[in-house]
RNA sequence: GUGGGCGUAGCUCAGUUGGUUAGAGCGCCAGGUUGUGGUCCUGGAGGUCGGGGGUUCGAGACCCCUCGUUCACCCCA
């Protein structure tokens, strides 16, 4: 037989960890639907051309697109990231904005995977649609910090910057290409190499040389139009406002040519590794309109969940929650028995496991310790002879004798009522 | 895509300069306790030593290739 794996850059999220992400999505989801946000799904793989709009020098475009031609010849994508696919589906169904939504989900991009970076992985965002206000940036950046800090992080900074409208920053490209061109020998190969593709990228760099060049190089906050300091400026008040701490960062670019004004990042300092942003995102006030739709200003934000919750790890917040059911039912009989009380159980409203093929005593209240159940309900010959069945407290280890009929009705009692299961509310 | 590290039981790892039947802890199963879990004791199952090729009388150890993973670069969530 051969033996599988998963391909590089996937994996299998198992339980409890499947669990974690569930929860993961739902306080993500409570948040932000608190603040008006409705749940959007677009489909996985769309036109690859939806994706080109993300800009075409992007690495992200031209050498991760997990592209293909499908039976029909059409070029299709897989997502590298939902923005786009947002964008899209605003352009398609024209909403009546604002128009502020959410999603969570699998993107795809081919790169070579490491620790918290992978060939598909989720992310969950919202996107906003329609709105110029400044109010709205405040809104956005405040609900991702407002989810980090439910989930227990602390060591999580926000750097923010703004790249200005599209005149604007192509008037700092040219400044900052001048100036990087001037001061070329004194740049690292790599650097040299970026400046070619993008010169904003360069500000990116680590590395020593380059950092020292960096620091005199022009910075874009002389270059953004009196609309565009304004509009920053007012943002940065309403953080402040709402007590938000943020870092500026003069020379934080992001990696999609969408953005304009403002552009944000969420930095983990717990993580040691490169892959230390956790989140990210920005107005891409042009996007809607290149998609084919009508001029309308967005902005939005995408959190990467994998490395989230790698940052979780790190401070030890947000653990994998401990699984348990209600009961677990011990027959010693024959297992039939199990099976009609654990149904009526789980009928009732309750969780209910139970032990398969017929296990020694001893080997079924192994389980039923470890499925974390509050009560055992034991099934033997002698008691199921007067219809009565043992229950066991498991952490008390006090049981008593009580009628099968009236086991729910002691659920009940000590665990609260629920809903029976086949009445859906 | 480029460069470095690492792949031994389900998990975390030992394994001496290549030398008999490859080990430990945890986990799992069973028994001690023929009606009872969490502690303890005893026993057991489980490994083509990532895969393929080569060197050698002999390879888990050495060489080559390959796959996976990890770190850095690159890029990004």
């Amino acid at each position: 037989m051969p033996s599988f794996q998963t391909s590089p850059g996937t994996r299998d999220i198992m339980p409890p960890d499947a669990a974690r992400w569930r929860s993961f999505n739902a306080i993500f989801a409570d948040t932000v639907e608190a603040a008006g946000y409705g749940c959007i799904i677009p489909p996985i793989f769309e036109d690859a051309a939806v994706f080109h709009r993300i800009g075409e020098a992007t690495d992200v475009v031209a050498k991760e697109m997990y592209d293909f031609d499908d039976k029909g010849g059409r070029h299709v994508s897989l997502r590298p990231e939902q923005t786009a696919s947002v964008c899209r589906a605003f352009a398609q169904h024209r909403p009546t904005t604002p128009w502020k939504v959410w999603y969570t989900g699998p993107n795809f991009r081919y790169e070579k995977a490491q620790a918290g970076r992978y060939r598909q992985f989720d992310q969950v965002g919202i996107e906003a649609l329609g709105v110029n206000d400044s109010d709205l940036d405040v809104e956005v950046i405040s609900l991702a910090w407002k989810f980090y800090q439910r989930l227990g992080l602390s060591g999580v900074q926000l750097v923010i910057n703004s790249l200005g409208d599209e005149g604007d920053r192509a008037k700092y490209v040219d400044a900052l290409r001048q100036y990087l061109q001037s001061n070329q020998d004194a740049l690292t190969p790599e650097a040299r190499q970026t400046l070619d593709r993008n010169p904003l990228r360069v500000l990116d760099s680590k590395r020593h040389a380059d950092i020292e060049v960096i620091a005199g190089a022009p910075t874009i906050k002389s270059f953004l139009s009196i609309e565009a300091n304004n509009h920053f400026e007012k943002v940065l008040n309403g953080l402040r406002m709402l007590e938000i701490p943020f870092h500026q960062n003069e020379y934080l670019v992001r990696g999609l040519d969408y953005y304009r004004r403002t552009t944000f990042e969420f930095v983990s300092t717990a993580l040691e590794s490169a892959q230390n942003a956790i989140g990210g995102g920005g107005r891409y006030d042009g996007l809607v309109q290149t998609l084919g739709g009508p001029d309308t200003p967005g902005i939005g934000f995408a959190l990467g969940l994998d490395r989230t919750l790698l940052a979780c790890d790190a401070e030890g917040v947000f653990g994998a929650p401990k699984s348990s059911v209600d009961v677990f039912v011990v027959d010693v009989i024959d297992g039939r028995q199990a099976l009609v009380v654990t149904n009526r159980i789980q009928d009732a409203g309750y969780s209910a496991d139970r032990a398969f093929d017929a296990r020694s005593m001893k080997a079924q209240m192994k389980s039923a310790d470890r499925s974390g159940a509050r009560f055992a309900v034991i099934i033997t010959s002698e008691e199921f002879e007067s219809n009565n069945c043992i229950i066991r407290d498991m952490a008390s280890a006090q049981q008593q004798t009580i009628a099968i009929k009236d086991l729910v009705d002691f659920l009940a009692r000590n665990l609260g009522a629920k809903i029976p299961r086949r009445l859906t509310p």
